[in-house]
DNA sequence: GTCTATACTACGATAGAC
DNA sequence: GTCTATCGTAGTATAGAC
């Protein structure tokens, strides 16, 4: 399908590039078609870049489905089963920032963190709210004597942590002192989230 | 100084729109100056933006100098003054990442890292990498039961939770229900790091 | 549906006046 | 040092053949 393989491309050129720094003419010829594909199937550049938005949110839900669904269909009866999920989920979203296949995508959604657009809207509706959603109800329950607002402030931290093993990534190889993160590397970040976590989550108030 | 009006200018179309979205003709109208002004001062496109990761790089030490000459001032002499110290540099990064007038620059480094060029060796030794250290050297007295890699995955994702109140801005704003964050929500996110990164240093194993 | 042609605009670099 | 003028290239959009 040609549609499907300017989406592809597309993702890599817009998250490389940016919208005004990415060529209908590159995307086009990379994708082996006609720039005027673009024109037919998308409307035009603007409607291309939408239309990646869209395709990068259902790429998301592909990856964290599992894992959301897990934690929706287990009975969180205790804060010690909201805790265990919590981690269980961010595990999920740690493999996800740590896999090389995401970090075409990954890039597209930084950017429209910094600046966004109608785009950010579909990526956050159509993918981040239900992972949002998700932990902060479970740190609501893994934390009872949190207020509403400090529960979601605790889950959006948590996120972070996962979150920088893509958008500070340079940072952390130099940290780390390699170029690239070997399967070590990434199995030793993952044990950390899980064990920050864990600290997190288990610091009930003295 | 036609330069330094140049290079205010070009952090913020740089980090705006990247290397290749931002244009020397929209930059130079914005400094109120001619184009071939960048090619006099900067040598052109490149020079600028090179030229531009320097002046950030500045901007950084300048802001987080401060915090780190209080803890290379400090005598560590213990794991739990360690702690305060973490937390102190924390903050200070913290209010470095939630202040607006960082915004332009922060949109430059988080582009940086997601495509390194020659700029992101420019930020890192410029800037960043006394960060890295200062914070590497304080968890490894402040939890002297992880080893070197642990006490350095720790670090950076101490940064991390600091750093998602940048990089993932726009989220971290849904979540809270705003589309600005006011100074009780700044508060509120300056408090949680602090408890969190404080639950991470002290979870002494048992 | 996909292609080639072309129209029009904007880009970065540079030469030369002041 | 800073400006205007201009060159060659590359951008998006669109019309029309197949």
């Amino acid at each position: 399908m040609t549609q499907t393989r300017l989406l592809e491309t597309a993702v890599d050129y817009f998250g490389r590039l940016g919208f005004e720094g990415a060529s209908t003419r590159d995307i086009a010829r990379a994708s082996a078609t006609a720039m005027s594909s673009i024109t037919y199937h998308f409307g035009g550049k603007e409607g291309l870049y939408l239309a990646t938005a869209d395709y990068i949110a259902a790429q998301i839900s592909a990856w964290t489905g599992p894992f959301l669904d897990r934690a929706a269909a287990t009975d969180i009866a205790s804060p010690a089963i909201a805790t265990d999920q919590t981690l269980m989920v961010l595990d999920g979203i740690a493999q996800m920032m740590l896999s090389p296949e995401t970090e075409h995508w990954a890039r597209y959604i930084i950017r429209e963190q910094q600046t966004p657009t109608e785009a950010f809207d579909r990526l956050y509706c159509g993918a981040m709210q239900r992972i949002a959603d998700t932990l902060i109800r479970l740190v609501a329950i893994a934390r009872p004597d949190l207020d509403d607002r400090r529960g979601r402030v605790t889950a959006v931290m948590l996120f972070g942590q996962a979150m920088i093993l893509r958008s500070g990534r340079s940072a952390v190889c130099r940290v780390l002192g390699t170029t690239d993160l070997g399967d070590a590397d990434k199995a030793l970040l993952r044990e950390r989230l899980r064990v920050n976590a864990a600290s997190i989550l288990s610091d009930t108030p003295r």
